[in-house]
DNA sequence: CACCGGAGATTCATCGTTGTCAAAGAGTGA
DNA sequence: TCACTCTTTGACAACGATGAATCTCCGGTG
């Protein structure tokens, strides 16, 4: 490992000049550039992030929390952030909470501190906490849950992705659309949920159906997996309630779903269509494929480090916090079409 | 952010004091570690890992290099790691390189000489490179390709865990075994697929079974998924060729396998079985819930940690390479065995 | 009583950079 | 030629911590 001083000796400068190259700085001349990057390259040399941190005070290291990284959603989520950083220079740290508050808080005085800003999805955390985390460290949050107007966040675009998906369906002709993954608990952390709900009372209102609380599905664990979606969809299977769709609020949901349906000796979508939220590759590589809600995670990663870049450089210091929602798209596939394109098909 | 300075002033004891008690260094009274550990709680202080790093020119810091974040294997793999790092004092510091032969390089140039050492799944990377990358920075490969002996990696029983699985199908009665998932290019970044076939071999020839080449099914892309599964068993069952059980060589490919073999109208496990390898979690949640060889995730995870953190400390410093190869184990369920156990068990 | 050993604490230099400030050279106009 | 810019360059301190060397007591010895 050579440093710039080894740099310096051999270009025959000052330690300081190297600087200058390294950094793009002015009032170098051309020649004098010229024999640094020279000498730089000669001895391959990289300059030492740690030193440079320290003296600058400012650190290229941005942490990432999330709850999990096993589940399809996240590991999206996070290839994407880590791609959109690289173009923003900063190298990211992730971080796992598990969904515990307190791992949140302890990870944020741990690492906080010497993190240049912080990404999080947070779920245990309370208003004061997110607040607490976000005077730590520049944070933006990433999360359906409304934090305290004072903190940065970005969300998607849960209610209108519900309620436009139950607009595609009632534009092919179902009506009796069942809701899988519904709380009513009232559980803050349950956000998601509960605004993917008011999606769906939309849609059904857009199309003047009713809203029948039989065809509402609530589900148990907190975290949405198939066992949940299938499970849900068998009661109402058992339960002999007609119905002819189903809008699922994770894509999880949806696949369980769609077993239990297609179980039951119903054919999807002839008999009953389908569609979930998220569009996961599991949604893609799903049979039928699944329609689902695309929420737009490259532009969540790009408004997510767009906000934290200001908070970084203290442009927005003051301000009161922002949310951006980020648009979604409606993936439409098999599940809800038929016989339209092949299996596998995006 | 408090310094070790401000904490030696209110302490009223020198700065290399604290830097003593903060480290658990001996030679210091009851009295002043008292003393300093009560200034230390009351600002809140914690050391700045950046200087102490610069300082010490140890790093507490490891890369751990994957492919994707997507593929359920690599995001669980990298959970078991992140959770084993933390138990050695290490975090980690997670980089893709998209299975990119000069990705997996250029990121060892860039990070690695900052680095504590690094953890690196390749896939492009050849013997020479290897070597290379390991003598950037220390280094343990994850991997079932064999590199040059100078290099650590530990290994999953590719070889052994197939070989059982196929005497656990044998063991139940089946005779006409299919291989799903092999590789005929003889690539080494293939490796996975040779070894994994030569288990399939291994296991025909335990139970004086004959290798019937029209049951071995290769697919294409460069990583398994689930259509390509599927292909695959279409291809099969379209040829007309007798089966009765399918190893595929990775749950994706399984579980496309399933799909493929259901949607023919064929019952799992009634009329054939199917097992996968990597016990993902969409193998434990698929219906019927899959039988697949568990790789030892955490037992990988473990061993790479244990070696690294040798190298890391050199205390094996000119040793040749080292190979770990983790246990496996077969977990069984309901695509192998039928009926025993409810949807989503095990 | 002078001397020694050792625990407990301190001082000073240092890791590899960057910010500040001053010095040296080059060019300009009077 | 001199005073005065403006550009280019360098010396030095500093970021926050640790390692080496040193200093200061204090009790124990001969």
């Amino acid at each position: 490992m050579s440093t710039m001083n080894d740099v310096a000796q051999r270009a025959g400068v000052s330690l300081k000049t190297v600087s200058r190259v390294v950094n793009g700085e002015p009032n170098v001349s051309e020649q004098t550039r010229r024999k640094v990057d020279a000498a730089i390259a000669e001895l391959d040399f990289r300059p030492n992030s740690v030193a440079r941190n320290l003296r600058t005070g400012r650190i290229d290291l941005i942490g990432l929390a999330l709850p999990y990284l096993s589940q399809p959603y996240f590991s999206s989520l996070a290839e994407e952030i880590m791609r959109e950083a690289e173009r923003h220079g900063l190298t990211v740290l992730i971080e796992l909470t598990e969904g515990d508050a307190e791992a949140e808080l302890a990870l944020v005085r741990e690492h906080g501190p010497h993190l240049g800003g912080l990404l999080m999805y947070p779920v245990g955390l309370s208003d004061a906490q997110a607040l607490t985390v976000a005077r730590t460290v520049p944070t933006v949050f990433i999360s359906e849950r409304a934090y305290d107007a004072h903190v940065d966040r970005v969300a998607m675009a849960n209610r209108e992705g519900v309620r436009a998906l139950v607009g595609h369906m009632v534009s092919l002709g179902y009506t009796r659309i069942a809701a899988l993954g519904a709380d009513h608990t009232g559980r803050p952390e349950r956000a998601a949920a509960h605004l993917r709900l008011d999606g769906y009372r939309d849609g059904l209102r857009d199309a003047g159906l009713p809203y029948l609380p039989e065809l509402v599905l609530e589900v148990g664990t907190p975290h949405w997996n198939r066992q949940e979606g299938s499970a849900g969809m068998r009661r109402l299977i058992e339960g002999g309630i007609p119905f002819d769709a189903v809008v699922a609020f994770a894509d999880a949901l949806a696949l369980g779903a769609l077993h239990a349906v297609q179980e039951a000796g119903l054919r999807v979508p002839a008999e009953v269509a389908v569609a979930g939220f998220d569009d996961t590759d599991d949604a893609r590589y799903a049979h039928p494929s699944l329609t689902s809600v695309a929420p737009g995670r490259a532009q969540i990663a790009r408004e997510a480090l767009a906000l934290l870049n200001d908070r970084m450089n203290g442009t927005v210091d003051q301000e009161p916090g922002r949310l951006v929602v980020a648009d979604f798209q409606l993936t439409v596939r098999e599940s809800t079409l038929g016989g339209m394109a092949a299996w596998g098909g995006a």
